[in-house]
DNA sequence: CAAAGAAGTGAAACGTGATTCACTTCTTTT
DNA sequence: AAAAGAAGTGAATCACGTTTCACTTCTTTG
């Protein structure tokens, strides 16, 4: 009698927790985190509020687990464009292309995800990534370096660096409202203080 | 009979005001923009939480002029040092001396004056303080450019993600437990790159 | 000093959203 | 088909901070 649900039952279960998820996703991108309540990503997925308990213990947890589908998501497209073939200045122009493009379409997401703070325990996770983002450039500054394409540095600094000025042009002047800059021009601009900024070229 | 304060009298009224500000501000530093409650903020100031509202009209009017008064003060440190005589490399560096400097005793309030989201309102102050910022690293730029010692470029964006590139390494790896940097090596290491960024030698 | 009005008080009302839980529905097992 | 347990529900409860307001205290004026 006693009841153990099938691979086929709880697929099905994984699948609304990743609706959850999702749908939680989709929220930070309209709104970014502060959009996001137990309610709002329910009715998203179209279950009771009760629901989301049974897949996240609370909203924090939730919400970190947002967090890293989304930042997961684009720290993988980023590390794609580095591990292509190709010389360090060029890498790392592609690179900056591909972060920059991604991040003006779904501004808001990007925005949530590097800056807005929701609570303590959603901080720490960021904290971590903060280096996973890092990492993620590091490896072909120190690259340069070795190859004597790079002036010595810390690499690490830099590609924290060169992440924070990203996100910074992403979310300041450049933000919806004002237009007077063409998104190319933007992307070109930050891809060459990108490779001064650690000196390519 | 009508009464009105004299001046004795009001200049105390402002001062209970200023006090509140201070006080928040003295929060703000210790446990960034979620720590200001109303009633924490009259608590530190000794005053009852009615008496917040006296001077406030609400919660958001409170946030957004300490904001101010915390911002303000740092862009004109960053100022005084810009209106120093000397050559451009040479403000840049110092520049980014104060900023760093400053910004690393009281980590905290520069977290939560670049990046941390608290409301709409005060998100808009943001908008419009990131604008200050990126024009009080703008005259000094195009000074550069001007004088042929740093490369064309779009002054603006340059400064704006300078401003970003210093505030991701404040709030990033060198957190407070990470210590595995020293201090200084952090500053030398962002002076590098900010000039390096901008082309300066 | 008495009246008028400003400044200050703080307990209570409110708002918003997270969390709980008794209950229903769906699946599996015997 | 009945029992057992998992998944899902959503109204009710709780938590927590903002805001209000009737009231007290302080200051000024005639």
């Amino acid at each position: 009698m006693a009841y153990k649900p099938t691979a086929n039952t709880e697929a099905r279960k994984a699948q609304t927790r990743q609706n959850l998820l999702n749908q939680g996703l989709t929220l930070v991108n309209e709104g970014g985190f502060k959009s996001v309540t137990i309610s709002s990503v329910a009715k998203r997925a179209d279950v009771a509020t009760g629901t989301v308990y049974r897949h996240f213990t609370s909203k924090s947890h939730l919400c970190t687990e947002i967090f890293q589908l989304g930042t997961e998501r684009e720290v993988g497209k980023v590390r794609e464009a580095l591990a292509q073939q190709g010389d360090v200045a060029t890498l790392l122009e592609n690179a900056t292309r591909v972060f920059m493009q991604r991040a003006i379409k779904g501004r808001q997401l990007a925005y949530a995800m590097i800056a807005e703070s929701v609570d303590t325990e959603l901080d720490e996770e960021r904290k971590r990534y903060r280096e996973v983002w890092a990492h993620t450039y590091e490896p072909i500054l120190q690259r340069g370096v070795n190859e004597g394409v790079l002036p010595k540095q810390n690499v690490a600094i830099s590609a924290a660096a060169m992440v924070g000025a990203m996100a910074e042009v992403l979310v300041g002047p450049l933000s919806p409202s004002t237009h007077h800059l063409e998104v190319n021009e933007l992307i070109d601009a930050m891809v060459d203080f990108c490779k001064r900024s650690v000196g390519a070229q």
